[in-house]
DNA sequence: CCAGTAAGTCGGAAATATGGACGTACACCC
DNA sequence: GGGTGTACGTCCATATTTCCGACTTACTGG
């Protein structure tokens, strides 16, 4: 018999989905890479109701992607920051970004700008990393698996 | 006065999401990416109800990132096919298996590889357009609004 | 005729999301 | 000292979604 019913895939896609598969989290993270670090500055320029900000925080501090800092003691004030997995969460965001850009701006300009340190606005691209090629989807192809012995 | 309230942000990030940023609708693309684009051979890859899989498929077509078109008559069968705006989003998907890769292994080697045309294993690197350097988050600022006049 | 597959739809229970009010702990100002 | 405002949540009741299993339709193949 073949691999008859082949149980849902256990890849590095759906994984990820578990910890920023959903609107909020994927916008809360927009607004601190944007430098915004408080969640009732979260809460507003992200529409999330409060509740769910909330649980969608203590998901991304409990997977490491955040973390949740006191500022202040007295009031008591905190503050989100990325960790390096976090910062490392960039490109998901800004392709995006970018997709959207291209094709949800409805013929006007994006509403969001973003300049990278070489002074120009931030095209971003994904490229391979042996060479150097912009990826298409049609140049790549899953890698057969070895038969398990 | 300053912009006290500043209603939610509508960037790019939150337009794209209101497309793909649910955990079914990108692992549907995910599974189309890699080649199935038939309804049921969805459902068993990814693991998503049938419902919700249905929902989900028609949101993106809706969009115009996927086509839903009819390969037999008798019987009726059809697939979901990309569609340029679709073929874009491959860096989205990427981006985040390249990050569960990273960072959600746990030491094992990662569930999926993909190969590129180039010959290598596909790594996957966000570049800036302009100068073709690595984009990362701490190089990046939002460009200033010029003031509305 | 029976089994199987593909592509959904349906219904009802369970889980989540949402919005508004509330709580707490201060700071600022008069 | 009292009133107002901000930050960071929590709580509750309702609304919406999700989820699962069963069912439907339309065939093919034995």
């Amino acid at each position: 018999m073949t691999t008859l019913s082949a149980e849902p895939r256990n890849c590095s896609v759906a994984r990820t989905l578990e910890i920023v598969g959903e609107k909020w989290a994927l916008l809360a993270l927009r607004e601190v890479f944007l430098g915004n670090r408080r969640f009732d500055e979260m809460v507003r320029k992200t529409g999330a109701p409060r509740d769910t900000l909330t649980a969608r925080l203590k998901t991304l501090v409990a997977a490491g992607v955040l973390e949740r800092r006191p500022v202040s003691e007295h009031p008591p004030r905190f503050e989100y920051r990325l960790t390096q997995s976090g910062l490392d969460l960039y490109p998901v965001i800004v392709s995006l970004m970018e997709w959207g850009d291209r094709y949800l701006t409805n013929g006007s300009a994006p509403p969001m700008e973003l300049t990278h340190h070489c002074g120009h606005r931030l095209g971003a691209v994904t490229v391979c990393s042996s060479c150097g090629e912009v990826v298409l989807a049609r140049d790549v192809r899953p890698t057969p698996l070895r038969a398990t012995p």
